[in-house]
DNA sequence: CTAAGTCCTCGAGCTACTAGAGCTTCAAGC
DNA sequence: GCTTGAAGCTCTAGTAGCTCGAGGACTTAG
C-alpha cells in the first residue's frame, strides 16, 4: 500500500459514493479490482479515484450502466474520435427530452383531476372517475 | 363459465394489458383472483376489465402499485371522503413536479456538453472533460 | 381424433443499487 | 504486546414492476 493509496472509505468520502456502490462498480467491471493488502482490504490508487468521478458524473447526468461502459472505453482511447461520445450524448438527450415531455403530459393530466376534484365523496369523486374512465 | 366471462387473452386485448401482467396483477393483489375453469384457466367477469382499466391508468399516471392498492380501496369505499384520493394525487403530482425540475437541469447540463464538443479526438472532447472534471 | 392455439406454473432475469448477517483486519492507545 | 472499536470482508437477499422461457396441460375447430 503507496502512500497514496486509499482504503474504500476514504474513496468514498472523496468521491462521495458509497463504500457499498463501490463494491458493487468493482463487482460489474466499471471499476478495475482495487489491489488488496495482505488481509484482502482493497486499496485504490488515485486513478481510481478519477475514474469513480467519471462514472459519478456520468450517472448523475442518467446514463446507464451500459452507456457509461462505453463511454469509459471511449475516454480510454485518446487518439480516437469523440463522434460515439457525442452519439451517445445526444442520444441521451433525445431520451431525457421523450421524458421529459412524457412527464409534462403526466402533469397536467393531473392537474386537471386534481382541479376537477371539489371534495365530497368517492362516488362523486372526480378523480376516481377519471382513473375509471373507459377511456 | 358464464357467456359475459373472458379468458385472460381476451382481457389482455380488451384492456390492452398483457398477459403476464395480468396475473402478476393477481398474484399480487391489484387484481382480485379469477373464477377457474376445471382445467385450471382463469375467467375473469366483467367486473375484472373495469378494475384492470383502473389500474392501467393509474399505472399509466405513474402511481406505484402501493397507491394504485390505496386508490382501489378508496374506489370502493363510495360513501368515504375523497380527501386522502385528492391528497394522494398532490403528493404524486408534487413527485411528478420534482422529477420534471431535476430532468430540465439535466437535459440543460447535456446540452452544454454537446454544444461544446467541436469534434475531434477524445483527448481535446469536452463531453469527456466534462464527464471527468473534479467539480 | 388431431392439431393449433391458448393457457398453466414455476423460476429466473432485468436495473442499479442497498442492507444485513456474521466474521476478519487494522490502527490507535495503553 | 494487547485490547478495542472502527472499518473492512463476503455472501445473500431485497427493492419495483414487470417480462420471458421452459415444459407441459387445456380447449376448440375441423
Amino acid at each position: 500500500m503507496r502512500q497514496s493509496d486509499l482504503r474504500i472509505g476514504d474513496l468514498a468520502r472523496h468521491t462521495g459514493v458509497g463504500v457499498a456502490t463501490i463494491r458493487y462498480y468493482g463487482d460489474v467491471g466499471l471499476l478495475p479490482e482495487a489491489g488488496r493488502s495482505e488481509g484482502g482490504q482493497r486499496h485504490y490508487r488515485p486513478s481510481h479515484v478519477e475514474r469513480l468521478m467519471f462514472i459519478k458524473h456520468c450517472r448523475e447526468l442518467g446514463f446507464s450502466q451500459d452507456n457509461v461502459r462505453m463511454l469509459l472505453t471511449q475516454a480510454d482511447q485518446s487518439d480516437a474520435s469523440c463522434e460515439d461520445v457525442a452519439r451517445l450524448a445526444k442520444e441521451h438527450l433525445e431520451a431525457v427530452r421523450k421524458k421529459l415531455t412524457a412527464l409534462q403530459a403526466l402533469e397536467m393530466s393531473l392537474e386537471d383531476m386534481i382541479h376537477a376534484c371539489r371534495g365530497g365523496r368517492i362516488q362523486n369523486c372526480r378523480i376516481i372517475e377519471a382513473l375509471a374512465a373507459n377511456e
